[in-house]
DNA sequence: TTATATGCGATAAAAAAACTCGTATATATC
DNA sequence: GATATATACGAGTTTTTTTATCGCATATAA
């Protein structure tokens, strides 16, 4: 419960990786895979994800692989989560608002609240703050 | 990902219930699942830790049902989740230190500083808050 | 004695997350 | 042009987590 995905992990650990590594060139998948121990298939999907959003480049062939695309620098963590995971919420009905208690709920409000906190935690968070 | 688990939200509702209405007698678990579409049985384990931590009063038999105690007052969000749900961390290694990244992570200090800024969130919420 | 409650361990079902596979396409290099 | 290295992407499988159910026990009011 509450945790962040793989995926989005593993979707930070490459960004990270990615960014600070100094060289031109392009760096493929397997070489970050490798390193941190991540599935390499799973971390292709994930990436080709990133590169739909603009938020890498890819090259493909050999020599090619992945490089970060300027979009990155100001993108807030929520909507980078949101690309890899669909929208954010703490509860279903702050998705889409279909519950069991939606005609008899009482704590929506509370649970609204505390909602808009957390989203508030990941969108004062810019991903260039994590390298 | 990142939603609150079912238990925490019937917990929450219930806990809601049985203290706002201003009756002295107990309220049975039926009472409560029936108005807001929660499988009994579920809803009375979660009840039955909430007994436990000394969060709800217990009375068994015809008539019975469950009370609030005292301690809910003053109990934190999270330390109210951590009885459903166990230690609360955004990642595992928040939580166990365990993880196939350990000796090699690249996002352990951000990631570490999100699980605060959570955290905190979730502590300065009191219970009494939600009713 | 009976009906109505909680207590609790074990298990089953459903959903979500994590991971794999197969096939296709692009392109540097020999 | 052939080959090896890379990404692209849909489909499928496995594992884990979450959610829900079952059975039996105990307490107690009426």
């Amino acid at each position: 419960m509450f945790k962040l995905s793989k995926k989005v992990e593993y979707a930070l650990i490459a960004i990270s990786h990615i960014n600070s590594s100094d060289t031109e060139h392009p760096i493929p998948v397997s070489k970050i895979s490798d390193k941190y121990n991540i599935p390499n298939e799973l971390l292709a999907k994930i990436l080709q994800t990133l590169s739909k959003y603009e938020i890498l480049d890819s090259i493909k062939g050999p020599k090619g692989g992945y490089k970060i695309k300027s979009k990155f620098e100001d993108l807030s963590l929520v909507d980078f989560i949101e690309i890899l995971e669909g929208r954010f919420g703490i509860t279903d009905c702050m998705i889409d608002t279909e519950c069991n208690q939606i005609h008899n709920c009482n704590i929506i409000n509370p649970m609204d609240k505390i909602n808009s906190k957390i989203y508030r935690v990941f969108s004062d968070i810019k991903l260039n703050q994590l390298t």
